[in-house]
DNA sequence: TTGGCTAAGTGTATTGCGTACACCGTTATT
DNA sequence: AATAACGGTGTACGCAATACACTTAGCCAA
């Protein structure tokens, strides 16, 4: 037992909400990891773990992620820092969640390390859940949801090349709400942020539709020149204004 | 030396960017203390201190800023974690920001424990600051200037009654953009979240602008029917589309 | 008391954007 | 050849954002 210290320290982790959008089914997932040790052996968790002593958090989750389900190079981002005094029944442990997002395209994952098994689940159908993961589930949901209407992250749940009515079964998954074709290709367009590209659609038993990509450096240019992106929840003129 | 442990652990700290508004200036102010021990003596610092082991950490920050500035009551939530590995020359400590904003009325502040000295500072003259402490500021100011336009955050900067024109400066000096008076009062009344008093300024030398009151309990019952709290920028029609 | 200063308070015309809404075209399948 | 599935397109309407200037109220000082 070589640490010693003169005041109690807590432990600190790292947790990973990572979403993943399947535009078939279509619906939001998450990723979670079926834990091998105790405590909560067999409960299926958020991927995480401890932080090491010379590693930024950041980097901690990057790594906890990798070692856990094998994923790399993803949209990261703090979520939250969950502190209460009995999240963990093995003492005082202070964990710093981030949530992912990642492309359907990288979804070779596999189980490793801590986890047993690895599964996308539906954000609707969830098992039980270690610790207070649900809380922290639960706030990378709240978190998405305000984000995308005034953040382009939602590419980052796309396929690097993706037709317009993916990105609108997207927008319609998460902020769920029907979105109205005609208005919605309208104003992505004028936006100027997507790059028309010459690619269709393979291998569906239908008129292929067009594929688009995010330019995200013209984004960061319009940004720079004042824009502001905005793809609001819409909604109807009875709803919008009561009495 | 009592505490030993099997692993390495990090220590853990709260620290806090408090913000209030002096509609004098008109300016956002930071209120900070100046440390009284090492590291970092005399050096000016925001506010914090460790993490007890029984507390969640939302208190410990509530706690280290009564301590510190005498403060209760305050607005306050997380902002962020900063955990790189050298931002503190102690060791490994993890910091865990939140920011809170306080109305003027409240502005009695004591200096107490840790510090010697309590000071408010206007953001754009600064001092020097300890640890990554300019970091965590920075990151809290943007944090608030995000939020401002879509969150009634700012009545919490405000004296409970207050004149239109006080509201439209705080709003102007936080987005760092002038508004149109007439504009600026036909969206805010058109909100109903503002209570219209029957008073009126007291001490001015010129005629007393009528006072309101932030009506919390209907705002938050229009937000549950579907209500958007929106005040952006006004940018002129020239600026807003270019080409 | 009067004149001057400061800030309060108020209305309208214009325009741009969000919204609602329906049909034809293309491709693959049987 | 017919069907099924989705792709792709335009317009009219109404509201809300914007631009813009003068009068009134109250205090103060000469």
């Amino acid at each position: 037992m070589p640490y010693t210290y003169e005041y109690p320290r807590p432990s600190v982790t790292v947790d990973c909400v990572v979403f993943g959008f399947d535009d078939k089914e279509p619906d939001l997932k998450v990723l979670l990891i079926q834990r091998a040790a105790e405590p909560f052996k067999d409960c299926w968790a958020l991927p995480g773990g401890f932080v090491d002593m010379d590693e930024p958090v950041e980097t901690a989750a990057l790594r906890e992620l990798e070692e856990e389900t094998g994923l790399t190079d993803v949209f990261l981002e703090q979520l939250y820092t969950f502190g209460n005094p009995n999240r963990d029944p093995r003492g005082r442990v202070i964990s710093v969640a981030y949530y992912a997002l990642i492309a359907p395209a990288d979804k070779q994952i596999a189980a490793a390390s801590d986890a047993q098994n690895v599964h996308w689940f539906s954000v609707n159908q969830l098992p039980p859940l270690a610790f207070d993961h649900h809380l922290i589930l639960e706030t990378g949901l709240q978190r998405i949801r305000g984000k995308v209407s005034y953040q382009p992250i939602g590419f980052e749940l796309l396929p690097e090349k993706f037709p317009l009515s993916g990105l609108q079964k997207l927008y319609e998954t998460i902020l769920e709400t029907p979105l109205d074709k005609r208005n919605f290709r309208k104003k992505i367009l004028n936006m100027g942020i997507l790059k028309e590209l010459d690619e269709f659609q393979q291998d569906v038993s239908h008129r292929a539709a067009r594929l688009y990509r995010f330019d995200k450096a013209k984004y960061e240019q319009m940004v720079k020149e004042g824009f502001y992106f905005e793809l609001k929840e819409q909604r109807t003129r009875e709803t919008k204004r009561k009495k």
